[in-house]
Parts: C-alpha cells; structure tokens; sequence
DNA sequence: TGCATATATGGCCACGAGGTCATTACAGGC
DNA sequence: GCCTGTAATGACCTCGTGGCCATATATGCA
C-alpha cells in the first residue's frame, strides 16, 4: 500500500512535488518529474481514493437502490447505469431494497454514511424516505428517480411514459377489433398514481369500450400467485375477455401461466399483450407480443440528469418521459366471432 | 452534514467526549450520554464512513466483480452476496468486467483505489489479472474466487463440483437408457481445464459409452449462435445423438432453439438435459431437466470466506466444492427404439 | 489528613491527498 | 555587485474519525 510519501522518499523529493507530477506536472523540472513517475511505476502507486474523498468531501461514486437484482428489468438497468457511471470515472455502490421501507431507509443511511456524490433510485411499490433523501439532496447529494415515482415527488426523474404507453397498448388492441378487453395489475385510487391504469381508463372511455369491474382484474401487489388468481376468475367469466392486458411482467407470466393451465389458446381463443420485453417472452409459444421499456435510454437519461446536478451543484427538478416500443410477436390477433 | 464536532459543540462536551457516546457510552456519566444523544438525533448525525475507512486503513465495503449481472446466475450471486454482505454491515460495490481482461484490470484498480476490504470474483472466462490481485491481497485484501477458477489459482474459491456434476447427468441420461449422449460446451485442453468435459468424458468411459468426434459439440466461446451451429450439425448426423446435454444456460437455450427449428420433439425424439435453472427453462414446453448450481449456498460460502480472511488478516487457500441439484422435469425421458 | 485509585472528560496526533503559502536558487537587468 | 522576477521545490494545514495519553475531580482506605 504504497503511498504518495514512499514515492515521494524513493523519488528523492518532496511529497508535495511528487503530487505534482501527478496533478501539475508543468510545474516540474523534467528530470524530477521522470524521477518521480519511475517510482510511481515501481511501486504501483494508486491514489487512495478514500483520503481524495475526505478531503474533497465527497467520493467518486454514484449509489443505485434498487427493488430486486433478480428483476431482468432492474438488472438491465443496473448494467447500463453501471457502464456508463464507471465510464465517467465513478464507481457503483449497489442496494436492493427488497421492497421494505425500513430497508430502504438503512440503505440510504449507508449512502449517506459512504458519501456517494451521486443517487440514483429505482425505489417503487413503498412509502419512499422523501425526508431522508431531501436531506441527503441538501447536503448537496444528486438525486434522480429513475422509473417510478411517488405524487408529488420533489426530485428529478426519468420514466416511461407509462399512461401513453397503456393507452396505445389498448388502441393496439381495438384496432385488431377487440371489444371485451380485461387488465390485470394495480389500479389508481385517490392516494395513488398508476398511469398504466389511467391510460388503460382513459383508453377504453375514448375507444367507448365497455369499463365494467368484471374485466379489471386489479392487484394489490405485483407478485405472480396474486396474478394469478385474479386472472383465473377472468377466464371463468360468462362472458370472458377477448383480450388480456397485463400491466407489468410478473402479471404477464401468471396470465400465460393461467391461459396454459385453462388449456385456452394463444391467440386463438384469447390474446394477450404484456409489459416489459423479459427473454422468456419470446421463447414461449406462442412468442408474446409486449410492451418494451427503453431501459438504455432510461439508464442514460439518468446518468446524465445526475451527473448534471453534481456539475451544477444545484438539484434539479427536471422530468424526463420516454415512449415504449410495441413488439409484435403473434400473441395478438383479431378475436373469433362470438 | 453534521460532523461529530458539531455534536459535541451543540452537547457543550469535546469531541471525544461526543466520540465515546457512540463507540464506549459506559464511559460516560448517563446525563452526559444523554445529552449527546440528544444532540446526535438533533443533527442527524451519521458518521463519515469515509474518516473512518481514511483512519482504519480499509473501508467497510466489499467489492463484486462478475461478468455481466444480465446473466441470471450472477444476479442471483449478486443480490445473496449483497444481502449477506449487508447483513454485516459492509456495503458493495459492484463491477462487471464485460469478459473482458482490460477492463477487469481497470475494474481491480477501482477496487484497489476504493480500499474495499474484501473482494469477491466470478471473473471467469478471461485470463485473469492474476499479479494484479496478489498485490491486493499482499495490501491486506481478502480475496475468494466464485464459480469458476483458473488452473493454479492461488485464491480460496467456492464452486459447483462439475466433474462430479457432468458425471452424474450423464449416469441420469445412461439409466433412462441412453447410448448416443452428445454434448455442447466447451472441451478441457493441455492449458485448460473445462471441468465438465471431464466428467462427461469420464462418465462416457464409465459407461463404455460411445465417445466418437462426432458427438462431441464443442464450441470455443459460450454464445448462443457458436451453439446453435454446432447443435444443427449434430442433429443433421446420419445417427444423430438421442439425447444432448447442454454444459450451461447459454447451450441449453441454443440447443432447446435447434431441436425446435427443426421440428423434432422433447422429449419423445429427442432428451435435452441442460446446466442452470433458469426461469425460462420451466416456462417452456417441455419444461427443462436442468442440473441446478446451489448459487445461494456458493453465496454463502463465498462471503463467509471473505469475511474468515478478514478476520484472520491471512489469506487462506481453502476449497470448496457443492454439488449440483438434478431437476427432473419431462425433457429426458427413454430414447426411442431405432 | 494524605495518598492511591477510579471516574469522567479533554487534548492531540495520525491516516493520505489537496491546496496555499513560503522558501530557495538562479537568471537577467541596471 | 545588487535587486527583482521567476522557476522549482518544500512546509504545513485541512478534511472527520479513532485511539492514546493527560488532566481533573471524586472516592476509598490507612
């Protein structure tokens, strides 16, 4: 663990000049400073970032909270946010916050605790520690939410167009002439934003398609078993749906799940459209048609937004909507006349 | 962004008064310990983790570094590693060495720079940077290997038994009855062990199983594509094999992708057995025999490697070996009579 | 009462890099 | 030969915490 004083004694100079031939190398006689980079070289020397970091009152690295790694979509972003963080010089200090409150505020705290110059956060589904993150944005902590935020929230995020998305996925639909068409994820209410839930709303009032509460097949939570059994009373309907529009991927697979254990047909006795392009979608049969998330543009649009508060100092509260990508597999098609 | 002077000032205690509320509060008269305690809520008060690492020679963070977090395994490695590591109370910061040998060195001297205490690889696949991380550990970094190792590694590691693995999937192939078993993975050679070639050979002679050129369906690198050619030679064979089985997910997928385009049927025309329980090889039809990596148990290990070494201040050259899982699905059942 | 001991608190330095200010040496101009 | 300016180098302080040693007051015991 050699230090810039060990190079500085091998070198024959001060400690001050050796750090010169690191940041100032101008200053130096040209003798001095091959001196000096000769004993760089022999002893490995690498700046420790830790006193840099106490120093200059912050360290080189960004922190990403995160739900779960094991979600692809998370996992996709914590790739290219990584990429593109260590790109610029930084590193990554990574956090699931396992969906808990109390998680999350601990993981914050290690934030906090470590200095990170940056955050970025994927938190969703909990009661977020705005308090906490407001102080950490004061004690001049970039902060970008990234996919999801809670009404109201006071930072800079970057998101799916989440209601447009929803809203062209059920005009995809109607288009192919379904009528009859059920969702299943989570639906707004007055404390909650779900903008899936109100493009899907606000598409079916416009297409003038039937909005009755039988064809929603609103969850709680988004888990699979949940999913599931809200998609089984769907297809046990008098009337079923023609079509199933699931608002994320966990309740497309318990949609595909239950359509194959119903023994139903895909797309022939009922189509279904998903969110999120996981790999399993195209490996299934039939391959699903989805609604994909541009993840690498979300991932960049989040690095950048954080990287320019930290450039500006200042937070900023800027809010950043991307377009999803329809994906066209064959999982959709004309329903069969009643 | 109070500091433990700013405690102490607001508690009207000194500094290392305010210290010892929080590192030996039995020192204290109760009144005063309540007082800074009071004061230490009032301010938020967090200590700098950074001073800290700074003063102790090491942070309290433990660096990962894995291929490609897209992987399912390792973002399963990942987020047990990161629980355990938590749960510790150490933070991680991760890095993806994209296969590549550059930037893995670039990756290790990030590490290095951020002092991390300890450091856990699935490097994998690329020489590794061998003399780069020997002077870590000389510098007092813990170091285990995860997964996968070198010849001649002189790293604790923890990993699946392999041989033992590609043995016992082959005894399951040759007990339903197979003789013709092909494999797609890569081949051990004089400067390389491939661990599963081994006991797939092994096991092929174990069984005086057949063990011509033909059957083998090596590739040099693991993608899809290499994969996909070499399964479509196999099966194109004037014998082709009545069961395949595929050294990791990413055969297993190219293999599944073949068998399907070319319109045979698993199991009934041909068994796949595969590596890795991916989520998809339940979702497909049939659902997959995998052979499953205990990846939560390999976690464990690996951290309580780490954290022993750490203990310890030595480095330890311990191995260990899981077995894997078999999980039988559908795909492998008796090859038909010819 | 005197001295040893325990209790409670504070002063100060080190960790390693970053930056400011100070010092030395040597050149050019008169 | 003296003064000034500049090039080259070094001394020293700062960041916040951790740990060692010092100091001050109270307590116990002969």
């Amino acid at each position: 663990m050699a230090t810039i004083h060990d190079v500085a004694t091998l070198a024959g100079v001060s400690a001050t000049t050796a750090k010169r031939a690191i940041r100032s190398p101008q200053l130096l006689a040209p003798q001095t400073l091959e001196r000096v980079q000769q004993a760089i070289e022999a002893l490995h020397y690498e700046p420790d970032q830790i006193a840099s970091a106490l120093r200059g009152g912050h360290t080189k690295t960004i922190g990403l909270m995160i739900g779960d790694i094991l979600e692809p979509s998370f996992a996709m972003l914590t790739r290219s946010i990584g990429q593109q963080v260590r790109q610029k010089g930084y590193s990554l200090l990574l956090a699931d916050n396992e969906y808990k409150s109390a998680l999350e505020r601990d993981m914050l705290k290690m934030f906090y605790g470590n200095r990170v110059r940056g955050l970025i956060l994927r938190s969703a589904y909990i009661p977020s520690n705005y308090d906490y993150l407001l102080r950490l944005q004061a004690r001049g902590t970039a902060i970008v939410e990234l996919d999801y935020v809670q009404r109201g929230s006071p930072f800079s995020h970057v998101m799916l167009d989440n209601t447009q998305a929803a809203f062209d996925g059920v005009t995809y639909l109607v288009e192919l002439g379904h009528k009859r068409i059920a969702y299943v994820g989570k639906a707004s209410s007055a404390d909650n934003t779900e903008e899936r839930h109100e493009g899907f709303v606000a598409a079916c009032k416009h297409y003038g398609l039937e909005l009755s509460k039988q064809l929603m097949g609103t969850v709680e939570s988004y888990n699979e078993d949940e999913a599931y059994t809200v998609v089984r009373r769907l297809l046990e309907l008098h009337k079923p749906p023609t079509a199933i529009f699931a608002f994320n991927g966990t309740c497309t697979l318990a949609v595909y799940r239950a359509i194959q254990h119903q023994n139903l047909h895909i797309p022939k006795d009922i189509s279904l459209l998903g969110f999120d392009n996981y790999s399993w979608t195209s490996l299934v049969t039939p391959p699903l048609d989805v609604l994909e998330q541009p993840l690498n543009d979300m991932a960049s649009h989040a690095v950048e937004l954080v990287f320019e508060q930290m450039k500006s100092g200042k937070p900023l509260a800027r809010h950043v909507r991307l377009p999803a990508k329809l994906i066209q597999r064959g999982s959709c098609q004309a329903p069969k006349v009643a």
